[in-house]
DNA sequence: CTCATATGTGAGACACAGTACCACTTCTGC
DNA sequence: GCAGAAGTGGTACTGTGTCTCACATATGAG
């Protein structure tokens, strides 16, 4: 039911764009009242995020699988396979929607916002791998190396987006997260 | 009388919070109407956050006076110097606004929008600093390094306000940049 | 079968941000 | 003095999100 709700609301916005898509729109073409979708989900971005939350709790257990050996850019990157190849794997429609996501400002917005909470997540894993106390909120660097990673991924989601005929996104991504590290 | 209007909205946020804080609030106290509010700032947000705005242009510039041969990420670095000066140079009262900032959710997300719109203005300057063609949108590189720098910026500022004695702004960036690219 | 509680749903009022439009004042130059 | 411009306030409106209450259905116990 609640997966019926989230597919209209994507219907109506990749139809009409999200600020034109109000949630009175969704509830008629759902055929239910506001009260009943504001229970489901907690606001109108959710409805369209809502499915891919749950991605940061797998990142973080991809990149905790990873070896304890490997460099922590390095191990982000690893992680970050399981992520792309779903990007991937999905349809047109997918696409489409991330490039909505991108190209729209508070949607964008949102976005990045499950970046920040993700960086909560990934945080304690980063900072064991770097030697230092996760609980120790003056050491920037687990801090760091998360946002540049997730940066990296935002940089290259656009440019996967933006290209007409799609690239392989995990060579997009490997070229962005060679870029920082690439000092000469 | 706009910078009277944006001391007014500091005072009654830090006294109460952000999402405490109604705009008829502010309006009471600063003596005007909402018209004349919304005249002023496009948004409550902005209000908050209008004066560090062109600060984008300025780390523009300092980014563009590098030389050449400088590798970008310590370019980016280097173009930096001034705005951490500046952050540094303020009184207690811009550490505690930041400080909000970072712990208000909605106004972590203006920030992290603000950082979006520097991207877009840094980078030309990065991109041909890494002899890539700018209208390449295919190309993620430029957008990855200054997402990863402005990623460890973040870090940065939420280490340094996170600290009750302040260390050096300067020094918890340098540790913050350098994380991501110390691969071994 | 009947009553009771729980759970899902709808309806309406409300608070707040932000927009649009119109009326009024004040200040300026002719 | 007067006409126009610019700043200001008032009011109504749209849209998101919260809250409360009423109603329906279902499940379970006696």
């Amino acid at each position: 039911m609640r997966a019926e709700v989230a597919s209209v609301v994507q219907d109506l916005v990749l139809e009409r764009g999200y600020e034109e898509t109000t949630v009175d729109d969704i509830c008629a073409a759902a055929e239910i009242s506001r009260s009943t979708f504001f229970r489901y989900f907690p606001s109108k971005e959710e409805a369209l995020f809502g499915e891919s939350l749950d991605a940061g709790e797998r990142l973080r257990d991809a990149l905790a699988a990873r070896p304890l050996g490997e460099a922590p850019w390095v191990a982000m990157r690893r992680a970050l396979d399981a992520l792309i190849e779903q990007y991937e794997a999905h349809d047109e429609r997918t696409r489409r929607l991330t490039r909505l996501i991108v190209n729209t400002p508070s949607l964008a917005a949102r976005h990045r916002d499950k970046n920040a909470r993700w960086q909560e997540l990934l945080r304690p894993e980063i900072a064991r791998r770097l030697g230092a106390d996760p609980a120790d909120d003056a050491d920037p660097r687990a801090n760091a190396v998360i946002a540049a990673a997730l940066g990296c991924v935002e940089a290259a989601l656009t440019a996967w987006t933006a290209n007409t005929q799609p690239q392989s996104l995990a060579m997009i991504l490997d070229r962005a997260m060679q870029a920082p590290t690439h000092l000469r």
